[in-house]
DNA sequence: TTCATATATATACGTGCATATGTATTCCGG
DNA sequence: CCGGAATACATATGCACGTATATATATGAA
């Protein structure tokens, strides 16, 4: 039976992440980004993010995560920092023109990568996919929540 | 629309897998074994592999990772190496009786937390989500196989 | 004002994964 | 039997992620 466990939602769901990972790394290499950098991207551009705490957030890593992921990003000519000049602690992080330029082409990529995976899934199946990924993951959440601090009351249904 | 790309199932997956990851991590390593560990233990259990080359096969990673984890496994008591006596370049590997003792436990605590994040499903909504990942998957490999090696017949359906 | 605390970021270190490349052994054709 | 190709493994390097912890700036209360 302990192959059982190779079967489970859990492992499948990590080698799906790691295939549409190495598939996405590909593809995106040649326009100088990575996977992990698009939540980065789209949170600067859309404006629903630009210091280093909002963006750990927005893309939920952690902060250390965060912060090499701009080293890098700032070393790749990807975004700039400016100092906060309301608050000293803080940089203002914005993209480059190059990345900007550059962007759409990558979710673009994205996207298409994401129709030729689910190729043979109907409209159908692929909205069911997504919704139970989506319940998946708030569950996730909601352990996470309770594990982490045993005692706080659970967050309800509008997280 | 950018944030549209922040809810393809290939974000969705790698949110999935990450939070998957961290839950089973922190149940996982009271018993001194980490997630990526379990295919090898299953498989070496098992005997359905002993050498670095067919666990990093049926782990679907990479050798050099796998080298660097059984390196891990061996300095933590969870294997041992010995020498092959028919092939001078390899090692057949073995699980310790530690580890052994604690695989089970280890299995069961992957399976508790596939059904506690599973609570809210459905029998059929659990089967069709883990359905939908296998196919999702087999797309990713045929994928991968053709870009790998351009010109080289897709393996059909019997992979 | 000043000190304790909270916050924003930085640094150190370990793991998992990847690619690229080196080394040693086996295997095979001539 | 011998030299080159294939194979098994090791090593180097880089990125993404995590935890633990340090540092610097803000902030608030006495």
């Amino acid at each position: 039976m302990d192959l059982d466990v190779l079967s489970t939602p859990g492992h499948l769901i990590s080698l799906a992440a790691r295939g549409f990972a190495r598939l996405s790394e590909a593809r995106l290499k040649p326009l100088g980004f990575g996977v992990g950098h698009l939540p980065v991207l789209v949170a600067l551009q859309d404006g629903r993010a630009s210091t280093q705490r909002d963006l750990a957030r927005f893309a939920k890593i952690e902060q250390p995560p965060m912060a090499q992921m701009l080293a890098r990003m700032e070393r790749d000519g990807l975004i700039r920092r400016a100092p906060d000049p309301a608050d000293g602690r803080s940089s203002r992080i914005t993209l480059t023109k190059a990345a900007e330029a550059r962007l759409p082409d990558a979710v673009a990529t994205l996207l298409r990568g994401n129709h030729e995976v689910l190729r043979d899934f109907t409209d159908e199946e692929a909205r069911l996919l997504v919704a139970l990924l989506t319940r998946l993951i708030a569950n996730l959440d909601r352990i996470a929540s309770v594990e982490a601090s045993p005692g706080t009351p659970i967050p309800e249904k509008g997280d």
